[in-house]
DNA sequence: TGAACATATGAGCAAATGTTCATATATAGG
DNA sequence: CCTATATATGAACATTTGCTCATATGTTCA
């Protein structure tokens, strides 16, 4: 029987898929915090070390390493040892395609 | 005289655009709530009025209008009233666009 | 091995965030 | 008009967040 009407259909979509929204805000976390989307982005041009991010965001070493740790864990960045320094680098291009997808609606 | 190596000209571009990133990260942040994501995806299907977004998302009346508030105050929602009722809908496609692309990052 | 450099991490704190509760505002219908 | 219904808003509160400070871990090189 098709008692449903079209509201409570998305309704039902949602609620079936709320953890799947949950994932998602959660995804958007890490890029609402400028020093993260601006780390974000430079990767996106280029690998850098922790002390590179620390110096052009004018920010502790600490404070870059706390958000580092934050991308590392949800897997938006990867690293590799290069003699006393860990070179960050993106691990996949979605974050690209994430970036430019809000710079699209900035620029209106 | 070309003395800058790439990663500051990279720290150049950032530091230049540093309010648009802080924009970027304002705009991210509306998303980072999985009742706002919830409530934008909903109207990526259809209008809905203050009273059927509370139902379907199981929150009070007062905190969805809280959470609309910000949506709207941001423009990325807009307000027409029906009667007693306030229907909101997408101000324009910019939404699902940036819901789609952070979708796709989570299906992997 | 020990000193210097690079990065990571835990505790503590202030600011921001999201909810609830109580109440205000606004509209429709009798 | 008065009441019921729909929505908005301010205050209070608990939680989360991002930073700083101090310190730990790890690497290089003399």
């Amino acid at each position: 029987m098709e008692t449903e009407n079209s509201i409570s259909r998305i309704q039902g979509a949602i609620t079936r898929n709320s953890e799947l929204f949950d994932e998602l805000a959660q995804l958007y976390k890490i890029f609402a915090d400028s020093s993260r989307v601006k780390i974000l982005c430079a990767l996106t041009q280029s690998e850098m070390c922790v002390s590179e991010i620390s110096e052009f965001l004018s920010i502790t070493q600490s404070a870059v390493s706390h958000q580092l740790r934050i991308l590392k864990t949800s897997n938006l960045v990867k690293t590799r040892r290069a003699g006393k320094s860990i070179i960050y680098s993106l691990t996949d291009d979605h974050v690209r395609t994430i970036i430019d997808c809000g710079m699209e609606h900035i620029a209106e």
